[in-house]
DNA sequence: GCGATTACCTGACCGGGGTCAGATAATGTC
DNA sequence: GACATTATCTGACCCCGGTCAGGTAATCGC
């Protein structure tokens, strides 16, 4: 890798802190200091109180302080949880609402200022470009790993992935087609963004020399960023690394992504070599194999 | 301005921060806080206290406590100036340079990490589009107005261009050809980013429909972002107040960039209107004016 | 040489953000 | 019904970043 591009990367990461401090902080905190700004804006409207510890990642004890700031200030109502003695919610009030609307529009006023210095095209350019500045470093964050045939967190992606087909597929999805852990003579990856599954892949040994993609699935909220692609490199890897020199594959017509995708690797259609219902249609490739030796 | 558009910047900026704190705190920060990390690396290898003070912009007293930290941890020598009793030296030890250098191999192992999930072209691509980032956010943040003709600011900026000139042109340049303010029958814009001059422009009236553009310049650290074109805009727009509906100017054969700027922006070449021996090459454009009614 | 200024140090103080150890009450589990 | 667990609250505590006022010494300007 080049230290060039590292040293770019940093740069930029150096940069933005020091535009965001002129930004996020100044504009959202206002007033009031940052923590109970984050907060306010967190609530929406109503929201547990576990969620929000969780979303912020903040102590429950300093969480509640902040909460009691705000009670205080009589910006949030506090209520008993209908369902459980034990949990809380917050509730803004309408002063809450308010006070987070003027916050909100602060912090588009600045954006607005800031980009008043650009023409439209420039806007736009800036919008794509931070776009795919996001794209690519939520891709780089994603950690693709080999999990054991019966996982629990890989089980659920294909269980979301089974309920995506069901919708997907005029005729429906029957989970009896997802492999069973017994099924499985090759690997399961799962690939997790920060630390939460989105996506899955399967590859299982059809003869000493062929393996069979199954079930790539990737998150709703990690689509587009290029991750079908990762987790397929992955695969192939991965069979090749276990001595598979073809790679088959079958998907139902309707799914026009991966079908693309799959032309674009390098895929070509062939007959095809299963009975499977919605395998639709069948795609083939060869690739090189680490020879034992 | 599109809403969807600061809604998207926003977003990027919530975004950022939130990455942010994954990478530059940690990994710069290690065991020790952040304020002596940045300290150990701004000191670079010995700087003057004073220095620093303004770099980092601290409090004297809170820098001096810092100081005196790094300096217990025999990670820095505080030494007398030579030439100025009051004033101090900050340098590294050679234990603190050992931990600036684990610092900065750290940080940049984050960032290594980080790309370690990017393909070679993703990596550049990302590169690629923070540059974009960068360069659209510097110029969006940069202020164009005008100044008075005697503008000690602007008149700075004035000899960096007429010095800049001196070294390209191969026959020099002589400062005499500046415009003198009483000549200034137009405007003078000055650009700053940061509050720091970057760049600047003129215009004066050659006749009651005509003005010529003079003296465009943009700073070596602002070049690349758009902003002579910028600038270049700005002028025309207020020389069209004014009632300009020609506009015309003369540059240097050696400057190709201007030139490419000035035919880029809607400039055809003319034969020459004035007898500058810079002005090699003369360019002329019509815009719609403002009629008074 | 005198007063003003500059560069730095020192000590006191502050607030924000955050952790930790219980306490309390409701809820699951067997 | 006993016991562990969970959700929240409370109070004590900590550190970092930062400000302020005052002190000391050197230097500058006249």
């Amino acid at each position: 890798m080049e230290p060039d591009l590292i040293e770019q990367i940093r740069d930029f990461n150096r940069f933005y802190t020091e535009r965001l401090g002129l930004l996020t902080d100044r504009y959202l905190g206002g007033d009031r200091p940052l923590g109970p700004s984050r907060l306010l804006w967190e609530i929406g409207d109503r929201r547990d109180v576990s969620e929000l510890r969780d979303r912020l990642g903040l102590d429950s004890g300093y969480l509640s302080r902040l909460l009691r700031g705000l009670e205080e200030q009589d910006l949030i109502r506090v209520l008993a949880h209908p369902r459980d003695g034990r949990a809380r919610i917050a509730e803004l009030t309408e002063a809450g609402r308010r006070e987070r609307d003027t916050l909100d529009q602060r912090s588009r006023a600045g954006v607005r200022a800031l980009l008043g210095g650009l023409s439209p095209e420039q806007q736009h350019e800036l919008a794509a470009a931070q776009g795919r500045v996001r794209r690519l470093l939520r891709l780089a964050s994603v950690t693709i790993t080999p999990v054991a045939a019966g996982d629990p967190e890989a089980w659920r992606c294909l269980q979301r992935y089974a309920a995506e087909l069901a919708t997907r597929f005029p005729e429906g999805y029957d989970d009896a087609a997802l492999t069973r852990p017994e099924e499985l003579t090759g690997s399961l990856l799962l690939a997790r963004e920060r630390g939460e599954p989105v996506g899955c892949g399967a590859w299982i040994r059809l003869d000493t020399r062929t393996a069979e993609i199954r079930h790539l699935w990737v998150d709703g909220t990690a689509r587009g960023l290029g991750l079908g692609r990762r987790l397929l490199h992955h695969l192939e890897a991965d069979a090749a690394a276990h001595g598979a020199g073809t790679l088959r594959l079958g998907t139902h017509r309707c799914l026009g992504e991966a079908i693309a995708l799959y032309r674009g690797a390098g895929y070509h259609e062939i007959d095809a070599y299963s009975d499977s219902p919605y395998n639709q249609i069948c795609f083939e490739k060869h690739q090189p194999v680490a020879e034992p030796g």
